[in-house]
This record gives C-alpha cells, structure tokens and sequence, in this order.
DNA sequence: CAGTGGTCTAGACCACAGA
DNA sequence: CTGTGGTCTAGACCACTGA
C-alpha cells in the first residue's frame, strides 16, 4: 500500500499487510482493519495522510474490492478515516480515542493500566418485582438476581453499580464477582451481550452513597442507566450506576453516514 | 415480506416494501432500512418478531442479498434487530430509544416536541490561543469564533454552550444562532460535521452558571465536550457544554459485531 | 475530462445451530 | 442432516470532484 502525505505527492512504503492470512485468524476484512487501526493509532498514518485508492488497493492485495471497502468502512466507522467521493480517503485530523464498546467498567479500568477491586454490597436472589419485569421484559414473580457493588481503582472508590439479571445464577459467588467483573462472569457462563440502550445523565450523590464514594452528600455524580440484550434479543442485565466524576467519564465517537 | 411471530409459526402479511423505487429514492438498501425501521419503531414489528431469512426475502424484492444484508445490517447497527448464524433474524427485545446523533441539541429539543430558544451571550471574533490551536488543530494566531450561549426549551434553561470555530465566519449574526441553532447555520454555509469525539461527564456548577442556569451553586451539571470534523477531516468546531441534569441526558445505544 | 468513492449484481463457499 | 447467516469474488454502472 501506499500513502500520500498531507501536502501532496510523498510515498510512504508499505510492509503493513505482510502478513495477511488466508486462513484461520479471522475474516480477511478485519486483519486489514485491524493493521490500518492500528498504525493510525501507533502515528504510523498520521492525521490527514491519504490512503491509496480502493481499486489498486484491492489488486495489490490480491483481494477484491468490496472486501477492501469493508475494512475501509469499519475505519471509517470508528471515526479514524474519512471518505469523499471523487477525492478519496483520508486519516482524520484530531487526536484519535478510544470509543466507548459494549464494555464493562472492569474492562476499561484495566486497560488504562488501573488495578480495579469490587466490594459486593449485595447479592440477593428474588423475585422479580413490576418495575424489574418491565425493563427486563420478563413476568413479574420470575427469578431476578440484584447486586450492589462498590468499584474502586488502585484503592480511589469510582462507581457505585446496582445490576438486576434475569434468572438465579446459582453458582455465582461474591469472589467471582470481586474477581472478574459482572460481564465476564456472564462471558464464562456463555452469556454475551450484543446491544445495550444506555441513558447518561447526572445528579447529586444521597447519603450512603456519598459515603461510599467517599464525596460529600450533594456532591455531582455521574449516572449511567443501561440494558443490556444478548444475541436472541433477550434483555440480560439492567443496571443503575453511579460514577465519581472527577475519575471517570465516558468517551464516544459519532459517525454520520453520508 | 413475512414475520414469524414470537412464538413460532404464525405469518404477518406485508406490504411494507410497496413502492420501493428503483430510481431517485436513494440506494435501494436505504430505502429497505427506512421502512423496517419504521415498522419496528411504531410496533408494526413487535420485539421477537423474526425477519424472513435473506436468500428468500432478496428473491421476493427482486434485489441481490448484498444489498438486502445491508438493509438490515443498518438495523443491526442501531440495535433493533439481532442476527445469529444457523437461526435467523430477531427484533431486539426491549422498548426502542432513539440513538445518539451526530446532531445538536437545537435539534434534539425541536425533534422531542419543545421549543427551544438560544440567547447568545458572547459572539466574539479573536485569534487562537495556543489551547485552541491544539484543540483544532491549527496554528496559533489564525482567526477563530467564539460563542457562548444559554439554550432553553419552552422557557427553562436547559444549558450552557461554549464554542470555539476555526474561521471568522463574518455572515454570522446573534439573530442567525437564535433562530436556527450553530449546526444549521454552519449547514448553510456548505459546512458538515462527519466524525466528532465526546466525552461526557459532570462538575459541580459554577456561580455565574448557576445564575443562568437557573439551579444553586454547586448543583450537578452534566458536561459534554466535543471536536466534531468534516468530511475533509479538519476540525470545524470544539464545543464545551453544560446541561441541566433534571432537563437532558444522553442516549446511547451500543453493538457489539460478533 | 479522468479519477474517485457509492451502489448493485449473481453467484460461490463456509461456519454454525438445531433437529 | 438442513437451513441459517458470514464471507468473498469479479465484475458493472453511476454520482461526484476537481482539473
């Protein structure tokens, strides 16, 4: 591949597709994805380099156009790229960060290198109640799960998270909970998330829960409301959380589609 | 087109696909994504409704599957269907909330039924500042906009809009921003916003916020900063905003691709 | 005008789920 | 096993940009 610099007519050599497979690490559209991502990320493209066109781009990597185009699109989705017809594709200018994914706050403490700890303040099965059966879309008397936990990232307390899940999870214990996070204890009982409908909002921290947070009661917290659905379109987690603004916030990256 | 109802076999006839138009509507898969999404949003396709499987389904439009997988890839994307190899295709459980845009608050009051109204506080033509200059990437001393603005709907403040536009923009009056909100004057300048990155979190307010405002000193306010570029990839305007939390929240909707 | 991305076709083979 | 969605091909024509 080749690319232009911003100003015009400079090539930039290319090793970045040496090692493309055609079998067994994935769709071909996604290991392109994932090199052209990565070497914008890395600075390797910086901001505003162009990206050779679609079609020699195809041919040079022996694959065909609209498997190109994909990888090209999922960039373009994640805000990294930017296309125009009739001109071309280029790094968008701006410095590049990380999206906000179907995550968990475990996850994303632990990729920016904290060292997150949970303290369960309660794992309680029951039944489900009105209002739970309604944004879980079950009957109500059904078995729900409630938790209340309290995370906290190299011993600075960030979020109160409050969780309702359909059904029991009989072998789901406090130290699991401590040591994995909510998500990828669904993720090793072969629960995954799809989609998740998420409300951010803020308001003032009540008394416990400006205690536990360690702020002052009417301190501003940052909330997040969210349910989550798996692959059936099943709703898997409701969960009502509160943030410690000053050590957490949320990053998202918008698209508009031509 | 057929649905198979939750349960298994009953069949919900279909003139959903009537008039698509081969010429001048748009490409074909948006005017397929158009109609879905319409017929899921006003519960034409209830929650678990499964959708016709694609082979057959491109057959009866008289479209390719490329394009009729597109359609309802789009439909994934918002998060209102479901898709899992070897099975099939699902509406999404759960109620349907409009996701977040790449669209500004101006919109968002008019589009949820309220009338909202801007008084411009700063509107003011300078030079960047260094801080600026990072931000928008471009050099210090070339010549910027700044605004300030407190946005209401139907006479309650609802936030505090700082903005900062790279450019003089010497057509732009206080009475233009007040009747058609940033985005749309910038639109009608031929300026667009492609990609923007937000981050969104909460402070306590400040003195002179809260006066205008309308809340106490130190009560929660919900913050969104934002860089928004165009589709030449330039940074065409940074934004630094204030809402009232008992006013706006933000909605997200999130997919995870397999 | 030439070159770019945008759309669309008509197939093909594969991986996976479930009976 | 069958049927589903997931991936990929090798073209085609169009709409738009900028020289």
């Amino acid at each position: 591949m080749q690319f232009v610099a911003p100003g015009g007519d400079e090539f930039v050599p290319d090793d970045l597709f040496a090692d493309l497979n055609r079998e067994g690490n994935g769709p071909i559209y996604r290991q392109v994805a994932d090199r052209l991502e990565a070497a914008i990320r890395d600075g390797r493209l910086p901001a505003g380099t162009r990206i050779e066109n679609e079609v020699p781009l195809a041919q040079r990597l022996a694959i065909s156009r609209p498997t190109i185009r994909r990888a090209i699109q999922e960039l373009v989705d994640l805000g990294l790229l930017v296309r125009r017809r009739g001109v071309g594709t280029q790094v968008v200018q701006g410095r590049v960060s990380r999206p906000v994914l179907l995550t968990s706050l475990f996850d994303d403490l632990e990729r920016s290198g904290k060292h997150p700890t949970t303290r369960v303040l309660r794992l309680e099965r029951g039944l489900a109640t009105a209002a739970e059966a309604e944004t879980l879309t079950i009957e109500v008397g059904e078995p729900v799960l409630r938790l209340s936990r309290l995370r906290s990232a190299d011993g600075v307390p960030i979020a109160i998270l409050d969780n309702v899940l359909p059904g029991a999870y009989p072998g789901l214990t406090e130290d699991e909970l401590g040591e994995r996070g909510l998500y990828r204890a669904l993720g090793a009982r072969g629960i995954h998330m799809r989609v998740a409908q998420q409300r951010i909002g803020a308001r003032a921290a009540a008394g416990s829960e400006a205690t536990l947070l360690e702020v002052s009661v009417g301190s501003p917290l940052l909330t997040m409301e969210r349910t989550a659905f798996d692959a059936t379109g099943k709703a898997v987690e409701h969960g009502q959380h509160g943030y410690r603004p000053d050590r957490y916030f949320f990053e998202v990256t918008v698209v508009d589609r031509p």
